[in-house]
RNA sequence: UGCCUGAUAGUAUAAUGGUAGUACGACGGUUUUUGGUACCGUUUGUCUAGGUUCGAAUCCUGGUCGGGCAACCA
């Protein structure tokens, strides 16, 4: 039964590893995230890589926040990133954090230094950019990286004693300043802030850079596979090369190409803006890409772990098709999601031949796609209806399987109406449609004979509650926002969020749950928003139903 | 013009020297009390030029195009 699916390239690594006995056939991986923002859907593509990868061979991850610059670093986002990977189903052998490992890596630094391998350097940034050189000119070296060994030791020292303000000094290793590789020219091993830590407090003034902490974690955690994103390749020489001077755990890293998405935009940085401009409401407004923002949008964590399998794992860069992600919420939701009805934009129908103050009650199953139809619910039915405004046409053209005068439709669950006549006001807008049933179609027990194309969702006035509704689309209007020209946010889309006051619902969907998705018949799925309240309820839409009908 | 990477339908992803396949999308059809779902079908692809080979998406050489690298960010 299980279909014989071909390997990412890191599955093969790691079955390659096993095969050579490395590790002893142990797989550790870790999810190691920066708690300077939220989770977006590119973390959810490492996460399910990291977990599954780990999973798939037995193995275990480890959670470590990569918390070495304490001035971008905040506990609110510690919290968020556990909250979204648990949302997300994964869980982690060890909650850990690099700044649990600063005295260790502070050893790991002088040991460096008395292999001669690493000095104290009191040039600016400037300097340094500019003893750099460039990818075509090899960098030069500078007085600094001759200090003996006792100097070095004890100005770094001192460092870390707060004897120097913020950048008078740093801890360089001393490799090859004419290196090809740019990462190599003598690195920053650390740099002085005088910054409270979110962990640490006021412990340490020093603070060990990306390239002194990451590998010396991943060595410390004895990860066998770190995976990283593309970007990380030209530091992985550096990965390996303090790894072995250390002569600690040989972790090695692997790189994978980072999720493109099109319409949206994935970087921290980017999204940050958008939160802080007020451009969206906040990090978990319906219309972001980060998890809590798909959460509260309705998408559900099956739907995202889907989509990470189907998007694959290679080195290639990519852009996704949002409707890709479309495709497996709408995928999910079909197969859970109870049918409720529900009218966006109303228009009053009237049953001329329905008596005036008589009601019924019409039968429906919650899910056509269930076992029994998962159950069901009483629907009241009578003489005035709301009905969507669009089922309605003047002027129907001809494969209009809709309302229009002499025109038939069946009213879901209940009877086939026709056309007679309609109303409008001074405006010329479509005010009332008046209709006759055939009390002999009632849905069940249909005896009339007469066949309908087209089968429109509706509420009873009488009974109807109401409900905000809000319709998102897009957040920009073009496919890849960071790569046009000016400012990204110049190519937001406006109609990002539509929002209806007072849409009529059925009034079972009184009893909707937070975090269940319902589907309101052709319109899509919908699910209540964290600010809904039971006398004022909000409903977000999670994602349109496929629509295959197309206006002329 | 230094170093590192990558290139297979519109978008992703397989084929590991032996029939270029799958998914999403698009298009068309069947079924349908959701113009949904399900099912069926159609469409479009190995960046380029050479070479090795009985045989190349795959190996070799040259080109072309894309991405990345010069933060006291991660």
């Amino acid at each position: 039964m299980s279909e014989e699916r071909s390997l990412n390239f890191l599955e093969e690594i790691v079955e390659e590893d096993m095969r050579q006995g490395k590790h002893a056939g142990r797989v550790l991986t870790r999810f190691p995230p920066e708690p300077n923002g939220y989770l977006h859907i590119g973390h959810a593509k490492s996460i399910c890589l990291n977990f599954g990868l780990a999973q798939k061979y037995n193995g275990q991850t480890n959670l470590r926040f990569d918390d070495t610059n304490p001035t971008k670093e905040e506990t609110e986002y510690v919290d968020s990133i556990k909250a979204d990977i648990q949302w997300l189903g994964f869980e982690w052998a060890n909650e850990l954090y690099a700044s649990d490992y600063f005295d260790i890596i502070y050893a790991f630094a002088l040991t460096l230094i008395r292999k001669g391998l690493a000095y104290v350097d009191d040039s600016s940034p400037e300097e340094i950019a500019a003893q750099k050189g460039t990818p075509t000119e090899p960098g030069i070296g500078n007085q600094y990286r001759n200090r003996s060994i006792e100097e070095n030791l004890r100005l770094f020292e001192q460092m870390k004693a707060g004897k120097y303000p913020d950048g008078a000094k740093v801890l360089r290793a001393k490799i090859d300043l004419a290196s090809p590789v740019m990462h190599m020219r003598d690195p920053i091993m650390y740099r002085i802030k005088h910054a409270h830590h979110h962990r640490t407090g006021d412990k340490w003034c020093i603070y060990p850079m990306y390239d002194f902490a990451h590998g010396q974690s991943d060595a410390i955690e004895e990860i066998t596979h770190s995976v990283c994103t593309l970007e990380f390749v030209p530091h992985r020489p550096l990965y390996d090369w303090f790894i072995e001077q250390l002569e600690i755990f040989p972790s090695k890293q692997y790189e994978f190409a980072r999720l493109n998405m099109n319409y949206t935009v994935m970087s921290k940085r980017k999204l940050l803006q958008l939160v802080e401009q007020g451009y969206v409401e906040d990090w978990d407004d319906p219309r972001m890409p980060t998890i809590s923002g798909l959460r509260r949008r309705g998408y559900t964590p099956n739907s995202i772990r889907e989509f990470c399998e189907r998007i694959g794992v290679a080195r290639r860069e990519n852009m996704i098709d949002l409707s890709l992600l479309e495709f497996c919420i709408r995928e999910d939701l079909n197969k859970t999601a109870w049918r409720r009805m529900a009218v966006l934009d109303p228009i009053k129908m009237i049953i001329r031949n329905y008596p005036e103050d008589q009601f019924e009650e019409t039968y429906s199953e919650n899910n056509p796609e269930a076992e029994g139809g998962d159950g069901g619910r009483n629907i009241p039915f009578g003489r005035e209806l709301w009905i969507e405004r669009d089922d309605f046409m003047e002027d129907p053209p001809k494969k209009f399987f809709r309302l229009g005068v002499g025109l038939m439709v069946r009213l879901k669950s209940a009877y086939i109406v026709k056309c007679e006549h309609f109303e409008k006001d001074v405006d010329g807008n479509v005010t009332e449609i008046h209709c006759t049933y055939f009390p002999e179609s009632r849905s069940g027990n249909d005896t009339s004979g007469i066949s309908v194309k087209g089968t429109i969702h509706w509420v009873s006035v009488a009974h109807a509650k109401t409900a905000e509704v809000r319709l998102y689309d897009r957040l920009f209007q073009v496919e890849d926002p960071s790569n046009e020209h000016g400012d990204f946010k110049e190519y937001l889309n406006p109609n990002s969020l539509h929002i209806i006051p007072k849409a009529y619902i059925e009034a079972d969907l009184d009893h909707a749950e937070m975090g269940k998705g319902y589907q309101f018949m052709r319109k899509g799925y919908f699910t209540l928003d964290k600010h809904s309240t039971p006398d004022s309820l909000v409903f977000n839409r999670t994602v349109t139903l496929k629509d295959s009908w197309v206006k002329k």
